[in-house]
DNA sequence: CATGAATGAGCGTTCATTCAT
DNA sequence: TATGAATGAACGCTCATTCAT
């Protein structure tokens, strides 16, 4: 049987995969990396044990596809729509925006990587993949950085440094608002967009 | 003649303290709390398992002795340092150099410290220590923010929430840095405040 | 096909719980509770300490389990056969007769578990089903002396403490007969039995 | 220095050992022998752990300590009284009165004893110290009902055996009491004694 | 494909005992 | 004598992973 189009075999499998998935992502931001059990992910996921292990090589593997296929899905969203904006201005402003919704959620996932990275018996092999999508993003930022240099928009500035410093930023925030969950995040992102985008605006 | 003094046997149990101490402190940041074991610190530390439990209550107790005593002698020394500057300015400007030079060994502490609390069965009552650091912290920045305001040295701004944002990009580009051992922080770091502060402070 | 016999696998299963069962009694009264370890179970059972796991909650769980599987076998058949009799003072005789056989087994059971008890960190909570089963049988005993007062074949008594009396006294010769292996149990049994039993029937 | 009188030191030491056994007694009857630790007693006699260790070879050793002098203080004190009655039957009475009243110390101490016996990892040397107490004061109890028989206050009976299930009776109640804390001790015992006791004699 | 029973290495913690002071 | 710090073997229990069915 050489047909291209998925079987319902295979539909039916990748609908499974994807229900795992889901519980995966639920209870590890639940509970963290550690602290969830991968009976917790069968019971949510309404199968067996065993039956995570048809799907996945292991707990670490589990943990990896489900992080990833959530960032993915929030992250691409924001950036698309970012990316659709005419000036860098606006990209700048919309992906201010754009993290400051985004901050619960992402911060979620960055402290769920963070907490399986930072016991990991080998951080070095352990995770790779977190960082190279740091990179990514960074690059995404740092591009609309410097556009808004070279269309005038911005002063002249160290658009890779300061792209990292976004980021950092956002994390540092997201990571924070899980730790203190009064804490006014929007409040905090206007003061401070406000004052450091503003300054990258040459003055009109 | 009751001796106010330490006697030798307190002076000896002190070090012993120290000791352990120090020798949890390497190995929870080599592995991160979850991967390190008790018997790893109690090798390091050269002494049995047992009398780590002579000391400390539990492993997550040792693991916030460690994380507290380190915490305190990296900051209260930069902040001393700030503090001691006259002007709301040059305080603001030390704070970012010695944050910058701390992000490595203060980033590391608060990856430790995610990688403990995002994986703790009861978060909202596990390491509530730590968010009372992040407090005292904001506060002290807040102040210095607010007292360049007062004295005219800085525009108006909503000092609590920069405080924050301050705070929260320096643990976060202390986690990429932990991340991406090649990430070049101080560089980062001088394109992030020279835009930021520059922009706080009035034009003279 | 919905089958309500259980299945083979239910089946199996049971004969494993079984199976741990035997060992756990044989091991537990061999060493007693606190000598006795899980491993020693597991060992005695032919599975590994995990598997005791899967079918019992902890070591007391299965203390219990192991404890009142043996005395449902022990007693309800002798009280079985004792119920049958025709008149009171058949059934007085049958049940002493019975608890005179069953002292030694019994007597184990009743040890082991004040073994278990008497160590208990919370003794008001701890192992409160023993209590149960004591009361159940004074029930029944101070049942059949209350027929024969009746009917007439007693003297009329308080049936209810001449009921704990008599368990009082099989349990605590039980325990005797463990502690002193030459004990004449059976001698005993007779010449307290002629006397106390005796004493009650009124003159032909 | 050859002097018989205790020294001073003597006096010392020993006043320290009893003060340490008061100590053991206690706290093993509040917690049973392996609930019990070594540091709980030291803590509660005002010492160190090391002390204790000064005055006794182990914790069986000094639990073995406690429960004998415990024991002697009880029994000698009570069976002293009864053995200075002028008759059988008023001994007979006095002794089921005494054991009725020491049911709750002396049953303490036998479950204290039953539950440390019940988990020795070899029993058949754990303890022959209290068997052989057993057999003291059951020689004791069948030679008042021999010399009963002997008047001719009591009917011909097996006294040995009886005196078995006298002490096996008030031992077992004494256990009971402990498990069902609402039981009326002297309720049962009055019925019980009037019932066997009254047997014994021969019609007035 | 799916199940769930079975495995066993490994962990944090306790505590009787020892020993330098 | 007395202390209390130090030891280390031992325990109950967990859980990622495997495998017969």
């Amino acid at each position: 049987m050489e047909d291209v189009a998925p079987t319902k075999r295979e539909q039916q499998k990748e609908e499974r995969r994807k229900q795992i998935l889901a519980a995966a992502l639920k209870v590890f931001t639940e509970k963290g990396f550690h602290a969830a059990n991968v009976s917790d992910v069968a019971a949510a996921a309404g199968v067996s044990q065993g039956t995570i292990y048809w799907y996945f090589d292991s707990k670490e593997d589990l943990f990896q596809a489900a992080i990833l296929s959530a960032f993915e899905e929030l992250g691409q969203e924001t950036m698309g729509t970012v990316l659709m904006q005419a000036t860098a201005r606006e990209k700048l402003w919309g992906l201010v925006r754009g993290m400051e919704g985004l901050a619960g959620q992402m911060g979620g996932l960055f402290m769920l990587f963070l907490g399986y990275w930072a016991s990991s018996p080998d951080r070095a092999k352990a995770g790779q993949w977190w960082p190279n999508l740091l990179v990514e993003y960074k690059d995404v930022v740092a591009g609309i950085i410097e556009e808004g240099v070279k269309t005038g928009e911005c002063r002249p500035v160290d658009a890779e440094s300061l792209a990292w410093s976004l980021l950092a930023t956002y994390n540092g925030l997201a990571a924070y608002a899980a730790l203190l969950p009064d804490l006014d995040l929007v409040r905090i992102s206007r003061a401070f967009s406000e004052t450091l985008i503003k300054d990258l605006e040459v003055d009109a």
